[in-house]
DNA sequence: CAGTGGTCTAGACCACATT
DNA sequence: ATGTGGTCTAGACCACTGC
């Protein structure tokens, strides 16, 4: 029933009715279509993939290549060895911030009673990557780097990578700690940015998601009292988790 | 050489021996490293699939999905008929934003001389999908939806949807528009919001990219003179493309 | 035309979670 | 033990690109 359709030019020869649409992209809609009619509602255990390929008349690779879409949508939820499940529309953590002075960050987590921690992953001098090649476009002379992870009850929330000057580095970086205290400087916003990206074979690994998972990136450059542009960072966060808040509200 | 290593266990069963780690992941690591040493790259075209399957003494299909991985991760771009690429490091358009006015949004690409429009592709009633709940505890009301398809220099861009109470739904409204100059009201921010997604189906549709590429949400409240609320917009944008720079410096 | 990536099949076995 | 999703193979054919 869902097979491509097929015709006999006559020379005994199958050739493809084009409907051009690939057959597990049609199985993708279908399935969305069922999810969002409520036949498939949010919480529910999709058909197993060989019920699925029973269902359509294809092969089991196929519906898992439909099935692999919808995951990749954030429609369902795979969970090994159990079953495929319609996911409840996502709620984000919202963190507000003051368009003005921003002077919250993850950091605010701590104040709503969240356990978080933020660990250091690497350490050194920033070689010739193409990110710390950007970072030397933002702060003068030769730089220090230090990737960390910010867990949050438990669970990896964000990737950071801090740049500044070798020399502001603390030499005895402890392994668990709070980044822009430890640089002890009392540093203003230069400026920050948004920006949406997919995550790489490094931060999958560190984030426990799928390689390409949407993530939120924040960056942006910290100034010294005396003006001076000292620290650069970039801040990777789980795209479903969290959604940065600016109230213009007087 | 990059098969699964496998041992007899004497029954004539062959038993994995455990690595756990499944070649395709294996595989991408092994490119994304040549990558990264630069043996392969910026712009450089990575052997084909025989090829690879060769190299390595794995089936192509394995070798599709490591290189599928890496697609994901952003290292390579896929041709279709001509070959796989390294990627170059990604430059995004930077979006200055006022942190506190932020008059200045995607419509800013105009005066950067470049040849953008907003076509609507759907209007009318707000139904009771997801979104269409969470916009209604923004706004009071019965609410009138439109989407809108942002393209520049004829490629897409960004869709956006607008929530505004129904009686503000201009009637004639022109297939392309500029949303916020049509509703005919001076209006000031109360809030926005950054956050990341994955395209959905109708996203990948319309923006031209695979399921699940990652977005930049802008979503946000806006306010008539009278400090009513009256338009929640919700903008997702091709996340590799931009990035939103809010200037802190005076 | 030849070469590239894209889709699909049938079948095997594995890893994980529940019963 | 059973049922779920995860990995891998061998082989076929298709769709697109460039020569």
């Amino acid at each position: 029933m869902f097979k491509v359709a097929r015709v006999d030019t006559g020379d005994g020869k199958l050739v493809n009715m084009r409907s051009s649409i690939p057959v597990y992209l049609r199985l993708a809609r279908t399935l969305q279509e069922r999810i969002d009619s409520g036949a498939l509602p949010a919480g529910s255990r999709l058909p197993s993939e060989p019920e699925l390929s029973a269902e359509f008349g294809v092969n089991r690779l196929t519906i898992r290549q439909a099935v692999a879409e919808l995951d990749r949508a954030g429609s369902v939820e795979i969970r090994r060895g159990i079953g495929t499940f319609v996911r409840a529309p996502v709620t984000r953590v919202s963190i507000d911030v003051d368009p003005l002075s921003q002077r919250i960050d993850l950091g605010s987590m701590h104040s709503r009673e969240m356990n978080g921690s933020e660990k250091v992953i690497a350490a050194g001098p920033a070689g010739s990557a193409p990110d710390d090649r950007e970072a030397a476009a933002h702060l003068p002379g030769a730089l220090s780097r230090v990737d960390t992870l910010i867990t949050i009850e438990a669970e990896p929330w964000a990737i950071s990578t801090y740049w500044m000057p070798a020399a502001l580095l603390p030499a005895d970086l402890p392994q668990e700690t709070n980044m822009v205290r430890s640089l002890g400087l009392d540093l203003t916003y230069d400026w920050r940015a948004f920006s949406a990206t997919g995550a790489d074979i490094g931060d999958a690994e560190h984030l426990d998601v799928n390689i390409g998972t949407p993530l939120l990136v924040r960056e942006g450059v910290s100034c010294a009292p005396d003006g001076q542009p000292v620290l650069y960072v970039r801040r990777r966060i789980k795209g479903d988790r969290i959604r940065f808040v600016l109230n213009y509200r007087r």
